[in-house]
DNA sequence: TCATACAGGACCGAACAAGTCCCGTATCAA
DNA sequence: TTGATACGGGACTTGTTCGGTCCTGTATGA
């Protein structure tokens, strides 16, 4: 369904409850403060801290922070820290071998704007988009899609 | 990864093929033609027909044969059609009660401009454009990605 | 010195997708 | 009229991935 996975979502619940909270809080003060499970939200932490969107404080009192404000973070960031690259099927820009039928396929190497058309569109948007409470008049819909 | 299931990716292959072969083929015309196997021709092609995007014909001399030009299909709908409405979460538009923090979650409800935004992306590509020979000879990588 | 909290793994079960197979029905040609 | 062809609509099995948990090690401050 093209969705992306769960660790995605928890990683943009967390990042922006870290910045509800003033920008410093431990892995377990988050858990209790989404309601997500503490190994989750650990998990979900360390993948981030690796990718160098929040930073990790050891120690009593430690705890993470955002290394940049919401509003410098574009959300295919987050995704693909959490999930890998974006694209939508394996045979991608300079993939080789992961499809059987490569000698006849017919759309061989064309899904390359098709990934590069999402991955502009996940780069427009921000988490401080995704965190404001408001109608959203920046990435308003483009054009209303009755289509679901 | 985000990425979409491999119906889909068939279901590309198929039509375009479709649309190479001058407009009618059978299932099993179409499986030695693309390399794709014949269960998974038919299989792709029933739910291609049930959304009206391909006629089956039955009878022998029956087969396939496009709905529309493949300039006329947006690849949304061709997603649509195999893997269902195109949502990154589960928590979309109207769902309920699928998510436990509801209460908490302070991304309640503001991922609908992120779908829209991908849906938005999506329509604009059809199946003509995936189906068109690229600038670039067959093989070449587009640009060497290292990563994968 | 000890409690706190991050860092980096391994591990298991459930859910989903991928692929196959079966039976029914419609159509055309011999 | 009969049989072969081919679509239509399922159920079913299998393999992989994801979601979630747990364990051990290390750094820091009270």
């Amino acid at each position: 369904m093209l969705r992306l996975s769960k660790m995605t979502d928890y990683a943009v619940v967390v990042m922006t409850r870290l910045d509800d909270l003033g920008g410093v809080a431990s892995a377990p003060g988050l858990a209790g403060s989404t309601g997500i499970a503490e190994p989750m939200v650990a998990k979900v932490l360390k993948a981030l801290a690796q990718s160098e969107m929040v930073i990790g404080t050891r120690g009593a009192m430690g705890g993470y922070r955002l290394a940049r404000p919401l509003a410098a973070v574009p959300l295919s960031d987050v995704i693909v820290a959490m999930d890998g690259p974006i694209a939508l099927t394996a045979c991608v820009d300079g993939a080789i071998g992961g499809c059987d039928a490569e000698a006849t396929c017919p759309v061989r190497g064309r899904w390359d704007p098709v990934n590069a058309a999402v991955r502009a569109a996940l780069s427009a948007i921000t988490l401080a988009d995704l965190q404001r409470p408001a109608p959203m008049p920046r990435h308003a819909a483009p054009h209303s899609l009755a289509a679901e």
